[in-house]
DNA sequence: GGGCCCGCAGGG
DNA sequence: CCCTGCGGGCCC
């Protein structure tokens, strides 16, 4: 069976599986104990967090995934260094240097706020940030991967175009769907000078909620376009058009679920009430004429094309 | 086939 | 709660 990136048709992301069979038979999850699946040629697919490894963190949009190996079966505690090279971290490090979608399954965890009460839940699909080494609480090397949420509108793994019975014979060329390719090209995250320029001068302290997102490796923060890219916002890829901030904030204003006045006072659009109020670097202009554009396409009733 | 892995059920 | 045995599936 061949390695699907990308969601599983018929798996709407929220799906619940009581068990790691379950999963399995989805083809969410292919491995039944496994937390990664995954090598080193073809990059990671999925990974499941079940709160098995101490090191892990979970903020919801961002995971911290510790990698495998190293652990002794009986306590699951690290006995000894962790290996880049084992299948699955391996995998991982091929998924983020291609900008590869994995699917994040949470299993039950009472301690975290994001895992699911019961059994095994997919939460969609993520993309590896960045990886990297530390001593963990046990004082093994271990490597940790940071994910992300892909937060595009679900891309549905096109339908099988080969009707059942039409067999591919002769050497297997693993066709692949090429419009999956395409949207994980669209996918590798934009660095560029704008947004760099734009996270500096905040230190990834978030301009909304103030927060710095501590990661292996450093902080972590997102720039956020006010008046989005591309059709049919057009907005441009400038200072004055990108905020510095943590990837709930982003999220919640992507979608419209905060927006600013001109001002630059912070706004619940579930409440209509001011939450508070934009920080702004002395060197950060902001083009009130983006504020305006996103706030009015979040808070006009006309129906967008 | 050997070894590995973020299960699972059962018993104390 | 912790520890045990018994595992399936996958990668090498």
């Amino acid at each position: 069976m061949a390695r699907i990136f990308g969601h599983i048709p018929g798996q709407p992301v929220g799906s619940t599986y009581a068990r790691r069979r379950d999963l399995h038979d989805a083809r969410v999850h292919r491995p039944t104990i496994a937390g990664i699946s995954g090598t080193g040629k073809e990059g990671a697919d999925s990974i499941v967090a079940s709160g098995g490894y101490v090191d892990d963190e979970d903020y919801g949009d961002v995971i911290v995934y510790t990698g495998h190996g190293g652990r002794d079966p009986n306590t699951g505690r690290q006995i000894r260094d962790q290996e880049l090279s084992d299948p699955g971290n391996a995998g991982l490090v091929r998924s983020h240097h291609e900008g590869l979608p994995v699917r994040v399954v949470r299993g039950q965890n009472a301690e975290s706020p994001h895992a699911p009460i019961n059994g095994y839940r997919y939460d969609g699909l993520y993309r590896v940030e960045s990886y990297g080494a530390k001593v963990g609480i046990d004082g093994y090397r271990i490597w940790q991967f940071t994910l992300v949420k892909i937060h595009d509108a679900p891309q549905e793994s096109p339908a099988e175009s080969a009707p059942p019975g039409s067999v591919e014979t002769g050497p297997q060329t693993e066709p692949g769907p090429a419009s999956v390719i395409e949207v994980l090209v669209q996918r590798i995250v934009r660095n560029g000078k704008v947004i760099q320029q734009v996270k500096a001068w905040y230190d990834h302290t978030c301009q909304i909620c103030g927060q710095q997102l501590e990661v292996a490796g450093g902080l972590y923060s997102e720039g956020a376009h006010i008046q989005a890219l591309g059709s049919p916002h057009q907005g441009p890829d400038v200072v004055e058009n990108v905020l510095c901030l943590c990837p709930n904030d982003h999220v919640r204003f992507d979608n419209g679920a905060i927006y600013l006045m001109d001002d630059l006072k912070v706004v619940n659009a579930l409440t209509g009430q001011v939450t508070g109020a934009l920080k702004v670097h002395p060197a950060h202009r902001i083009d009130v004429r983006h504020v305006a554009q996103h706030r009015q396409r979040w808070t006009t009733g006309t129906p967008r094309a």
